[in-house]
DNA sequence: TCCCTGCACCGTACACCATACGGAGAATGT
DNA sequence: ACATTCTCCGTATGGTGTACGGTGCAGGGA
């Protein structure tokens, strides 16, 4: 997708176009002036996504918003692939980053907090194939934040792109679970009880006792306690603390080691 | 998507699609006998998307490969999204669940591993958006099981929940770093290096070392040491002992204060 | 001044996609 | 024998991304 391949010898244009604003925009062309530009079609683009969801995000849409035909969006964008890359950097940088301080829990808190938000206003994030994200000012910047803030701790290279890998990962699993809790919630005119009752005959033969007496258990205690199915925002502090403690123990060791 | 509304009273059809092998098949029809059925359309639809992706998955390419014209699937089957529920549960069965033992630390690799080894051979599970996953029998089986490997250690029912589902969500960051770090290797035919130097110039405007001073280093190490622009299996192992590092530790809390 | 050239915009078209609807015909129950 | 019911599918609708080629504008060079 975002990898196609570009003539021989031809730099990559998607990492100009995200590079943009530091390259200096390109001088002096001869046709008629632009009616659009690059950051309003991923503006609109954006806008599109936020408001009704990614899947209903088009190309043609895009064009609607801009008062450009489709095809005109092209002359902006190489392609959809590289417009959701686009997206993707552009969103990364909206909030300042905030100098690291305090302990180092405090700091890995900010870094997981920073991506928790970026989600929850753009759920449209956790639904895109990101698994390599573009390297784009913004995310890069984020990235050289995220290393400044376990910097001079007595971890090795290595362990600090690890570290910060790992609590960037995290995030994705409450942060899926929490808008898709909201989404459903808005979505569905039905009651959890509705549908229960519902289901009430199906569920009885399935939900068998003696096939799942732990999740039974288990998933009716979590259900009293959240009144609903799943409480994401606790999954994600429960899972935030665990995880940083078991780097906070890595980092007491390693630095026992390099004493 | 999957959570379409049923008719009033109409118990939901995915459910019973799910759980078709543990209801009994729907006896004594009146028409002509089905060409095909239900088995037959996830088990193709599992094989293109393991073949080919799941972006080229298609109910006509799943049709074609069962010897029916494309509207012949929904006799089967209500809908893409349904299918794709079914698809998840059926690869969700494949291996066998082998009795817990060993120490906690044991155990949780062992969930670890066995998500693990399943993104693998289906890297396609990583791109659908499986935030609220299908009830299925295997999905269920899966969900019992992983509970039952860390039932009586003295943690509550909602630490119980909390922590299996730490473990499930963690693995996906890795497992995505893999497979694409796999997907790119095969399909580029450029090498790093040329990639490097066709993008020389630009990368020299946009890597400026006083603006990614630790980035930069960092990088530089963590390409040499892999080998590569990262390592996901080596991050797979190095996150997953910190998580149980951290549940190791809150357990131990907990039935510190239980006793 | 005039023309050449390069570019923005876009009309059209292609190859897909999911799926709604209704009809033909097969197998069964009565 | 007939009515019923269900499978299969032909057709069609309204979408998608984007390739290709054409039109006309505007600035640079002669």
């Amino acid at each position: 997708m975002s990898t196609e391949s570009t003539g021989r010898g031809e730099p990559d244009r998607t990492l100009r176009l995200l590079w943009r604003h530091r390259l200096g925009e390109p001088v002096g062309s001869r046709g008629p002036k632009q009616r659009a530009s690059v950051d309003a079609v991923v503006d609109a683009a954006v806008e599109i996504a936020d408001d009704e969801g990614i899947e209903t995000l088009s190309m043609r849409r895009i064009a609607e918003r801009l008062g450009l035909k489709p095809m005109s969006v092209y002359t902006y964008v190489p392609g959809k692939a590289e417009l959701i890359d686009l997206m993707v950097d552009r969103v990364a940088g909206e909030r300042p980053l905030p100098e690291p301080a305090g302990s180092l829990r405090e700091r890995l808190e900010q870094i997981a907090r920073m991506a928790w938000d970026e989600y929850l206003r753009h759920p449209w994030l956790l639904s895109i194939d990101t698994s390599r994200p573009p390297l784009g000012p913004n995310v890069s910047d984020r990235w050289e934040w995220s290393l400044r803030a376990i910097e001079g701790l007595g971890l090795s290279d290595i362990d600090m792109d690890q570290v910060v890998t790992l609590i960037a990962g995290f995030v994705v699993g409450p942060a899926r679970a929490y808008v898709d809790a909201e989404r459903l919630h808005r979505s569905t005119t039905e009651s959890d009880e509705e549908w229960w009752e519902r289901n009430a005959p199906i569920l009885e033969q399935i939900m068998d006792p003696a096939r799942y007496p732990i999740s039974g258990r288990v998933g009716q205690a979590a259900g009293e306690e959240y009144g609903g199915p799943a409480d994401p925002e606790r999954a994600f502090h429960f899972g935030l603390a665990r995880v940083i403690d078991g780097i906070e123990a890595y980092v007491a060791a390693a630095s026992r080691i390099a004493r």
